[in-house]
DNA sequence: TTTT
DNA sequence: TTTT
């Protein structure tokens, strides 16, 4: 039976355009990283600002979505649940990782679909950036093996 | 300003005792091992159990109430902030770790004060703060038991 | 398109058994009252005890469960809607209510499975029920306990 | 001792400008009616719109602020406490009414400060409109003491 | 009454 | 790396 809740709830803004894959199933995956910065006072009473950078990972359906609408500076809501994990890496030593695994996401007013740094943005054509995020049903063949999690040993 | 929500929800059980530690200026810093388990099925349909360990860390009064209170096993509700943080390890090598920065909690019913590691535990009675434990209609009056379904013209 | 995010967290205690019925089509509606007391200060500093009741309804396969295994009495862990609604009274008059409809379900330790529509609930013994209520060591292995604090280099 | 977690937690839209009272110690009060619409499919498959409006009352300091920057149409994050509460009307009946009182606010992107029915919003000092959201500090006089609830009866 |  |  469950035992515990283990919920995360954030609002931010993503640091980077989304990151998808799929497997070999067809699944997509799609990984952000998402800034909340919040202000407390020091111990002097000045306003101090504070970025935490979460890694956000959105499965299936949800991540099709995530890989189509967000982008660099996108402000969205993600609910889910935190996940520890760990990989080993080239150098053969254990690496421990933090992640958000999303089951809810909400995109918010504003920067929307709009993009990032550079004057870019507007006239971007979606499919430019983004040959790896059509849905996978789209397409007869499934999408190159390579663009798995294996390539590079690093999860993120 | 701010810009962002960071939010974790937690119920889950502690793992081991709490270790508080104090600042030169007499600050309790309380740390736990929160575990919280969930349910999914795998691809095969079969229920797979899934336990993640969190590391909680209380500050001040909030930290001096979890060093008392909570003990290896105690479930709790806690909420807090997400943080990534890194410290250089005694190799010389960075490592990172994520922390849950508390700033709720709540004891839930049963180990309650009870707890764990040591014997002493027994020694604090039970009863001593099993009052509040007692159905919530000493809190206040609940609302009229009449108001049932067996009056199909309200709703509630 | 969602627009909006609407949701209820609630840990309190059933003020009542609960209530169950079925649809015609056999889908379980099950409802309770379930309170949740907070503390704070009034103008004079002196902590005042504020109970706020709140209806929940669970449907569906959550109805069931929540009619089997709640009590009154028994602690709670409720996720859901904000819903408002109105109906109109025998005596002709629209009537305002809220609800929290339920999508997520958690019993907290104690009262659990206990219960029962009697007094015979404190009859049935603590350990009964007691089995889930071990220390979590046993869902999967705890963090190592040599990462305390003693180990200065070390911040977890 | 606190029993219980009572947390709402919303993003949604406003329906009109908020409206700010003081107390006769000058404490802001400020409300709003938010919309939260969320989909869900209806027994035959086909999106359904719901949308739930939150009265949401801002006290103090987090008064002052909803009152100076929400407008109408701002989208919101709030997170407070559901409060159930009555009245008696004028025709000496009883009213329920359900209310978050909230904690914590954070304006989400896009409308912003903006607001107002019309195109007129960027140009629309922002005195124009909200005489009485001046902060209550500035002024040497209390607001007149009509500015409180008790006008007309009804506290939304 | 909002928003998309 | 975001955002205000």
């Amino acid at each position: 039976m469950a035992r515990g809740i283990n919920k995360a709830i954030l609002v931010g803004n993503l640091g980077n355009d989304p990151e998808t894959k799929y497997t070999q199933g067809g699944m997509a995956i799609t990984k952000i990283s998402l800034a909340t910065t919040s202000v407390r006072k020091d111990r002097d009473g000045n306003p101090q600002e504070n970025t935490q950078w979460h890694r956000v990972t959105f499965f299936g359906k949800l991540g099709e979505i995530a890989g189509e609408y967000l982008r660099k500076g996108s402000q969205v809501y993600v609910e889910g649940e935190i996940r520890y994990d760990k990989y080993t890496g080239q150098d053969g030593v254990e690496k421990f990782f933090t992640e958000i695994v999303a089951n809810e996401m909400q995109m918010l007013g504003g920067r929307g679909e709009g993009g990032g740094g550079g004057g870019e943005r507007m006239s971007r054509p979606r499919q430019e950036s983004a040959p790896q995020r059509q849905a996978p049903q789209r397409q007869s063949a499934p999408p190159p093996a390579d663009d798995g999690f294996s390539d590079d040993d690093i999860p993120f």
